[in-house]
DNA sequence: GCCTGGCACTCAGCGCGCGCGAGTGCCAGC
DNA sequence: GCTGGCACTCGCGCGCGCTGAGTGCCAGGC
């Protein structure tokens, strides 16, 4: 186990590397900080913490930078999460709350996020699986032909057409419009499908058909619109990346142009908390040397998507977990309320 | 009037400085090229297209590479648009074929663009304004909420709660309806102002509120929903934009990411053909060493909305503008049959 | 036992000078 | 008007030595 003052050693030097993006050595950080001991014990200090694999040197005679497992510790156990001072939370606030609809949020979303922390920032639309129904119509707009619409309780709609295998009539398209309603309106999109399992069963034999198809075009939606959406924004601060970014960037703006990737990104966020993935904790290789603080957030108490910043893994973790978590929570109230 | 093999001489120069990203010398230019006459000739040729600003010289004593302005000579008389070859046509068609929705389309097409030209490619949704009403639906979810429901026949699908200042009855609401679909159905949505405007005379009083409302909220989308959205891909193509890049490729980040400004550089293409905007012809600062090759793309024989590609000024034009033609008049025909 | 000042050592970065060679402009001759 | 020849320019790459920040180690002191 680390003494006090050796974390207090690491702790400095993450802070200072952050700051200048130079490694720092051994007299800058007696310098610059009061650790009360004088520069050759802050060298045997590093000395213990490089044996540990927290910091590293980049070459012989230079400062040290922190590792990833460095980096970890720090986010870990040295550093907190610095909140919003009341200024950045107004601006959070008059931000979005000029936002009109589901996309305008997303949008004023990732931006904002962007703008608070200089790094990229991406925010997934609310996944459906998650949300709740909040109505659902069907209309006909020609004898076999009816449209489906769904409105979740995060404002985001969808719509289908279906070609029914016979004629549907308006009594029974408004039947089974009333009996769809009664039964999913208000619940879990995962729910739904036991919900209207045994639905065609209350129609006439020859409605079955078409009963059946809109049922199952429904449930395509649910699943096809599960593969989710998001938005990615502020990859001009890309460019504050490094020195040597010529390398960097590519294989991050590559990644970043993967949906797949990127939800895998957030995915790894457990639900409640937020989360720090750090260098080479992020299984993407283009990714080794980024961190991505991500947080789930919801319209209620649960998470129904997630949003978060990839940066270079020298980043300002306290001040960009505070960004996060409070745009995340207000977004969270914005969706809530509309 | 330059002479004939002057023309020449700059065609050759662009080529292979597009080539090889090198200055190019006399010498080099009379091996790589048949051009029948010693480098001292040619030499005396590259001094008169210097003096008349179609190529420069990084310093002295280096090679000439074309200025912005030889780059427009070339694109506009010394080369053609390279037409795609066969497989390439294949590939365009194999890859667009499996498109199911509208984003679907423009997310593959944004996707396509960017591999075929290795640049960054930009897709605007189709407009609008330029598009046809193929329906639209109301539907009643409360007494006095009608939700609006707008088809256009590119697939584009727009909705709007609309709160009524009374209750509106479910019979109002179908002769609403159907007196809506005949008079705008098929109509461009340019027209559908004038076409509604004496709408709410041919209902009851009571009725004639609720129906303005309506009215002016289907307006509302129609001016709204004009702000165009777009898509872009292929952004990191950029790190192959230049040795110098990170000042170069900055600018273009941010540029990229204000629509505004996307829309303004695809919005300078005449309706019909297809537009090149070198360097410095673009307005905006930060795209003054890129070059915009766009082009309009339509269901019909009309264009409803452009796409394009963006890339360093030193590009393959006749490669570039065949591959945009072609995956443009594609788009186009899939849009036709959806 | 832990901290401290001192000291010798290491090495990346920087500036300098130099030679190479691609490329140029000019000129006299065909 | 084209050509070969020739002197000139100058960016680039290379090697060199210096500088200074930073290190590791050690002997002495609290």
């Amino acid at each position: 186990m680390l003494s006090e003052r050796r974390l207090e050693v690491l702790r400095a030097i993450v802070q200072d590397y952050v700051g200048t993006e130079e490694p720092v050595g051994s007299k800058a950080l007696t310098e610059r900080h009061r650790l009360g001991v004088s520069p050759a014990t802050v060298r045997n200090d590093m000395a213990v913490l490089e044996d540990e694999g927290y910091i590293a040197q980049p070459h012989t005679s230079a400062g040290r930078i922190p590792t990833d497992k460095g980096y970890r510790l720090f986010v870990d156990k040295l550093a907190g999460i610095k909140p919003m001072t009341a200024p950045e939370k107004r601006a959070i606030h008059h931000f979005l709350d000029g936002a009109v609809d589901l996309d305008d949020v997303v949008g004023r979303t990732v931006r904002l996020l962007a703008q608070l922390t200089r790094q990229v920032a991406v925010v997934q639309y609310p996944s459906l699986t998650r949300s709740t129904v909040r109505h659902v119509e069907l209309l006909s707009l020609a004898p076999a032909r009816v449209m489906l619409v769904l409105i979740t309780d995060t404002g985001r709609v969808e719509q289908r057409m279906v070609d029914c295998p016979a004629p549907f009539g308006e009594a029974s398209l408004a039947d089974l419009r009333a009996r769809l309603n009664s039964r999913i309106a208000g619940r879990r999109f995962a729910d739904v499908p036991q919900l209207v399992q045994d639905l065609p069963d209350a129609f006439e034999a020859e409605d079955r058909g078409t009963v059946a198809t809109v049922l199952s075009t429904l449930l395509e939606t649910l699943v096809e619109e599960t593969e989710e959406r998001l938005m990615i924004g502020g990859t001009a601060n890309l460019t504050r990346f490094g020195h040597d970014f010529p390398l960097t960037i590519r294989p991050v703006l590559e990644a970043l142009e993967e949906q797949v990737v990127l939800l895998k990104l957030l995915g790894e966020v457990n639900d409640s908390g937020m989360a720090v993935r750090i260098g080479h904790e992020n299984a993407h290789e283009g990714l080794n040397s980024t961190s991505v603080v991500s947080v789930g957030y919801g319209s209620g108490g649960e998470a129904v998507a997630k949003l978060g910043v990839v940066g270079p893994t020298r980043m300002d973790y306290p001040g960009t977990m505070g960004a996060v978590r409070a745009v995340a929570r207000y977004v969270g109230q914005i969706l809530a309320e509309s």
